[in-house]
DNA sequence: GCGACAG
DNA sequence: ATCTTGTCGC
């Protein structure tokens, strides 16, 4: 996949205020509304809906959406950039690259890390994807560019970031052992540049324990492309029993895959 | 100066 | 992220 705004492209070079810069103007690209080429109704992790009389498999090439999950594993100073690409819940594709890493690890700064690396990865990919899922923020970001939204407007592919931990921002409500489906929205605040309030995320509890034991929510929000309502969605059609989704739980496998056979 | 901080 | 054994529970 071809960069479509290579202007945008995180340059580890940067001094911290010309990143941060940036990020301004990939926010201002960013778009934080639903413009999808497919219906989030249609993203499922099951095969194609429709069959013949006997039950088999139409043998047409299926119209569903590409989903890539985007992930990656380090060993000394590279990174193995994985994108893993599905359809109706099965690989079609699996690309990666391995590349020197330039800077440390700053919060808020991941994609001048990781981005680089990343966007190697998908020229090595062929299919053309629908969704790009990224381990980490989109706008839940202090200036709403997180690494989710700086690669999906480089792609100006439709993305959305899934994160462990909250990087920034303010839950409406506790997020404490809560039942699985639940969510709360994550307003902008003080660290934040954007309006007091603004939802710029959710806590999404992707799974539960039924008893004693808690596990924490997923922290999800819009790319590029995509509202945070329908990020919340399309993460929950993702999911398949586990925290994580699919997509990125491919990728993080594939990610490793890679690093084995280099060590 | 202090605290907070995706992977 | 990564370094790592055991352990609890279905």
């Amino acid at each position: 996949m071809r960069p479509d705004r290579p202007e945008f492209r995180p340059d580890p070079a940067l001094s911290r205020a010309e990143m941060e810069e940036l990020q301004r103007d990939i926010a201002e690209a960013a778009v934080f509304t639903d413009d999808l080429d497919f219906d989030p109704d249609d993203v499922s992790l099951d095969g194609p809906a429709d069959a013949d009389a006997s039950g088999n498999e139409r043998l047409v090439a299926s119209d569903a959406p590409v989903i890539v999950g985007v992930d990656q594993a380090f060993l000394d100073g590279r990174a193995v950039s994985a994108v893993v690409a599905i359809q109706d819940g099965a690989v079609i594709e699996r690309a990666h690259a391995v590349s020197p890493l330039s800077i440390p690890y700053i919060p808020g700064l991941l994609a001048f890390r990781e981005g680089g690396p990343i966007l190697a990865a998908f020229e090595e990919l062929s299919a053309e994807p629908d969704l790009a899922v990224f381990d980490g923020s989109g706008r839940i970001h202090f200036r709403e560019a997180g690494i989710a939204t700086h690669v999906g407007v480089i792609l100006d592919l439709p993305s959305i970031g899934v994160a462990k931990s909250l990087l920034c921002g303010e839950p409406r409500e506790a997020v404490d052992d809560r039942p699985a489906g639940w969510s709360t929205p994550i307003e902008a605040g003080p660290n934040v540049e954007a309006p007091d309030g603004t939802v710029i995320g959710h806590a999404y509890q992707s799974r539960q324990w039924d008893r004693s034991q808690s596990i924490n929510p997923l922290y999800v929000s819009p790319g590029h492309r995509v509202s945070a309502a329908t990020t919340v969605k399309l993460v929950d059609a993702l999911c398949a029993g586990y925290k994580l989704p699919e997509p990125t739980r491919l990728a993080d496998a594939y990610a490793d895959e890679v690093k084995a056979g280099y060590e």
